[in-house]
DNA sequence: TACAAAACTGAACGCTCGCTCAGTTTGCCG
DNA sequence: CGGCAAACTGAGCGAGCGTTCAGTTTTGTA
């Protein structure tokens, strides 16, 4: 018969993975310690390991849980229009989580379910634009002869690029004027073709 | 009067250069340990301070001059053409440097140097770029209302994204497809306009 | 209220890191 | 050839890391 176990042993061990979230965030992977991360958290040295095995696997359970976030944030968004995905990725990648995501990119991704996370965001993204130029393919307003899946590819280059200039803090200058200049560019391939046809 | 003094010297400190490059490279960045990379020099523990006054010295003379080769190598291509370009970035982001390059953009981002380094590494990939798009519009080729530093902006994103990929392990799966469609995509504002303006 | 189990504490351990320094070797110059 | 400054060695340092554990506090149950 247990003792206390409740669903609080859960809570603090969701405390844990927002603190060392925000001990990486403030202080870089190199100051994100256990001690700073179990003092954000307002434990002592010893508490980490009645809810995380070691350092690192608090440090996976952080990593999966912002790919996660990402991928539901991505996927979920009502509208589905093309440039509302632009825009949807710049807000995304503008936000404060996103330097932790690629921290944990390059740190972790030597752990296999680190990559199968980052491998869904990315196939999120393709399966967000997929459809919308598959439709306008088939509703004829776009060339079927061409290469719909470099196509989708190249978006999710450009997502990757937008989000890597992010975290280096290299800024777009105007995220507005990029983010029309990647519709305008993408989607030239479907306007231009509708124009032509209604020549 | 100074006694051994050469240019020897230089060939050490070089020789130190390379060698972080190849522990970075083999053992990731937790493991190029200043013992690992003196081991690999055929020097001894000692030995690194008669060159450098830190590790973090070393490191940055290594970051600085795979940013500089980079920008060298970006640069100094023959042809001009945005195809050439394009198909010179994905060779370039295919370099067995890049790995280091991109770990020492997370790394050192907070050095002013290798952030200027980096910053001109993206204005080569810019002012690559720029001229041709100026001559299509000054031609009359390409629309003269279209934004240009914004559509330069997505190349170098693209080039960034690109990049991100490579080293992510999330390889594109067919440069040679992607590449074409980003050529293409980018280049048709300016072949549209051109194939209207004929019709 | 009494008690046992779980949660928590914080001093301490072992380890590895960047770095130092007294002693040794090397190689140029008078 | 002799001498001396520079280059090099490697044992060892202080510091900081992740982790442990014996003791203390807290908590849910009987």
């Amino acid at each position: 018969m247990p003792k206390v176990s409740t669903e609080h042993k859960e809570q603090v061990r969701q405390r844990l993975i927002d603190a060392a979230r925000t001990v990486v965030l403030r202080d870089g992977h190199e100051g994100a310690t256990t001690r700073a991360i179990l003092d954000e958290a307002g434990l002592s040295a010893g508490s980490l390991y009645n809810y995380f095995g070691s350092k690192d696997e608090l440090f996976e359970a952080l990593a999966e849980q912002v790919v996660e976030e990402n991928v539901r944030s991505f996927a979920s968004s009502g509208e589905r229009e093309a440039d509302t995905l632009i825009r949807l990725a710049a807000e995304l990648l503008a936000a404060p989580d996103l330097p932790a995501l690629a921290w944990f990119r390059g740190r972790l991704s030597a752990d296999p379910d680190v990559r199968a996370a980052i491998a869904k965001f990315n196939r999120a993204v393709v399966e967000s634009f997929a459809p919308l130029l598959a439709a306008a393919q088939a509703d004829g307003i776009v060339d079927p002869d061409i290469d719909a899946d470099a196509l989708v590819e190249l978006f999710d280059v450009i997502v990757e690029g937008l989000n890597r200039r992010e975290v280096m803090g290299v800024f777009v200058t105007d995220y507005e004027r990029v983010g029309r200049i990647a519709i305008d560019v993408l989607l030239r391939t479907v306007v231009n073709q509708k124009e032509n046809a209604s020549l």
